[in-house]
DNA sequence: CAGTTAGTTAACCAGATGGTGAAATGAAGC
DNA sequence: GCTTCATTTCACCATCTGGTTAACTAACTG
């Protein structure tokens, strides 16, 4: 397994049920017991997801008699958000369609024998 | 595996090679060979991981003779932008703060034996 | 045609992941 | 101390992942 922060970050959030909790945990602290209770699967394997949370720091726990509440710690989705917006400016349509202009170019240009260049 | 988007665009970005290489298209389309030169591991790793990309719309490929150049497609980036959006709230300081400002109030309230509210 | 270049597919391997049931731990309540 | 509740740990399992080497396909080149 990678172990930079980011890569965590990701394969964390790359589960259904992890994000589920997420949004749960968004609304408030709670329990093993409460977060487990949307799902069909038993609760060591809710244990499990949680340790993949708190591994990627995306969740802490307290303890409060027998209860390990769990809290939201959104700061590795800060991360994400730099990241991911860089690429922001791919995204848009109209860079799109420039795009399939420029494509469409390049293959005129084979059409002419050009080299292409694969910078 | 799952099969949701944002599922398979998560586990595809929790990798640093198909990062890289996601950083790489952004300069441009590139050839396998290209894309494959910066890393120390063979093609047909390369190959692999350009497939999970393929499989998350996270590129698409052409055919110019005997090359299949790689394009971003950043339009499943825009999903995770949102979903990562929702938790802005979440990451700014201030309300690390108030948060713990929070916890602190709760364990008083433990100390009085009063019961906790777990939503 | 034979040879070269680009890339994929196949078979395999080690280790991670996501789930299970059963047993262990920890704290509270009687 | 025994019981109960919340949660974790253990042993196990099937499947996925990320890498390898070797063989194959596809297209150009001479």
């Amino acid at each position: 397994m990678t172990t930079d922060q980011l890569s965590l970050t990701f394969s964390a959030l790359a589960d259904p049920t992890r994000r589920a909790i997420l949004a749960r945990l968004a609304g408030g602290e709670a329990s093993v017991k409460e977060l487990a209770a949307p799902f069909k699967m038993t609760l060591p394997a809710v244990s499990k997801h949680l340790k993949v949370l708190e591994r990627a720091k995306l969740i802490s726990r307290g303890r409060d008699a027998q209860w390990r509440p769990c809290r939201l710690r959104a700061e590795p989705l800060r991360e994400v958000d730099d990241w991911v917006e860089r690429y922001g400016q791919f995204w848009d349509e109209s860079f799109g369609r420039l795009d399939d202009y420029l494509v469409e170019l390049q293959s005129k240009e084979k059409d002419h024998d050009e080299p292409k260049d694969y910078r």
